[in-house]
DNA sequence: TCTGGGGTCCTAGGACCC
DNA sequence: TCTGGGGTCCTAGGACCC
């Protein structure tokens, strides 16, 4: 734990990146990978935006319809995520290779703990500078990349300088790295808790980190004082390989907000006709079934019931998501999504999943 | 601006048990 | 008779991440 060395690699703009290298006559414009943008009309956000579309100020999030305000003249794709999942794997397999232990985060990300291999940081800039030109040489893909004594700085590093970046923040560097970024660059700093640190006066890590700690619990509880200590540089989550998932569902916004229970119980039967597969396949029993519903105006309410003993019966999932899903057709409310998750996972003999947070 | 879909983690109240 | 305290499970909601 003490004196660790670790590595964050993020592939930059990866959606677009991909379609980029399938398809060259996408080169030199500008790529938006995300929902259906329908002229302007669609539902659903950009997932990613090359380089070049970000020059027109489009982001990974936004609406899709605000996007084709920005730039019109984009090329619009559908995320083809069975291609990514191949590539991905193919770049994952590369990274691996070079750590001691490795964590994937998502399709796109990973931590790699390099203390074994490496001495210094020094060393660990080599590495990273190799690993990078390996992945473009073979996958013709650009990753940045940021090394650290914990992940928290490793990540903040690798989105210090885009793309194709290294950059490498030694101990003694640390708070100089650090308290110029603004609070929003925290991993669990969202757009909330940015607004209450505001009202303190708090905008930088560095405000952050020398603002008082109890006043911070008093606000937060327990992530005030996660946030005092990841502020101060502090970060002491390990790298580690590979999890246990929680939680298995669907869910699926409307192309148009409806009221209709014929459709709304066929879409809840598809939801979970599909992801039942999954479950089969990995071996997965549940306890707990919950049904999220989101009316028109983005109010979001969720119902739950767990059962006596886990189970993996496809029947009874639907008969028991259509059972919590009564309460809210008796309101004559639009609704503009619908999901299914089952949680309290246990697993038959000793199959895992893997983490899968794409 | 009008907000996807896959998830994780935390909080808080109430039931229930010892 | 006039009310303890700790632990765990269930349910609902919310913030956040990629």
């Amino acid at each position: 734990m003490i004196n660790r060395i670790i590595m964050h690699v993020d592939l930059d703009a990866f959606f677009a990146a991909v379609e980029e290298k399938e398809s060259p006559e996408l080169k030199g414009k500008p790529v938006i990978v995300g929902a259906d943008s329908k002229g302007g009309a669609g539902r659903g956000v950009v997932s990613t935006a090359n380089y070049i579309a970000r020059e027109f100020g489009v982001r990974s999030a936004m609406p899709i319809s605000k996007a084709w305000r920005l730039c019109p003249e984009g090329v619009y794709l559908r995320p083809n995520f069975e291609l990514y999942e191949k590539v991905s794997a193919k770049i994952m397999e590369i990274l691996r290779k070079y750590a001691d232990k490795f964590e994937q985060v998502g399709i796109d990300e990973a931590f790699l703990d390099v203390g074994k291999r490496v001495k210094d940081f020094d060393e660990a800039a080599k590495l990273a500078d190799k690993m990078k030109k390996e992945v473009f040489n073979k996958e013709k893909l650009t990753c940045s990349v940021g090394v650290g004594s914990n992940k928290l700085i490793a990540k903040l590093a690798s989105d210090f300088r885009k793309p194709y970046g290294l950059t490498v923040v030694k101990s003694e560097d640390m708070r100089n790295f650090l308290n110029p970024l603004p609070v929003r660059k925290l991993l669990g700093v969202g757009p909330k808790t940015e607004i209450k640190l505001k009202k303190l006066g708090i905008k930088t890590i560095g405000d952050l980190a020398k603002f008082n700690k109890e006043t911070l619990i008093k606000m937060f509880g327990k992530w005030g004082a996660e946030m005092h200590e990841l502020a101060n540089g502090i970060d002491n989550d390990e790298v580690v390989e590979e999890y246990e998932a929680k939680s298995v569902g669907r869910e699926v916004t409307f192309e148009e907000d409806t009221d209709d229970s014929y459709i709304i119980l066929k879409t809840i039967d598809s939801l979970v006709d599909e992801f039942h597969q999954e479950i089969l396949s990995e071996g997965i029993f549940f306890k707990t079934i919950t049904v999220k519903i989101r009316y028109e105006n983005f109010e979001t309410h969720t119902h739950s019931k767990s059962l006596i003993n886990p189970t993996n019966k496809l029947d009874a999932i639907k008969k028991i998501a259509k059972e919590l899903t009564l309460p809210f057709l008796t309101q004559k409310r639009k609704i503009r999504l619908i999901g299914v998750r089952v949680s309290g996972l246990t697993f038959s003999d000793k199959q895992k999943t893997l983490k899968e947070k794409f």
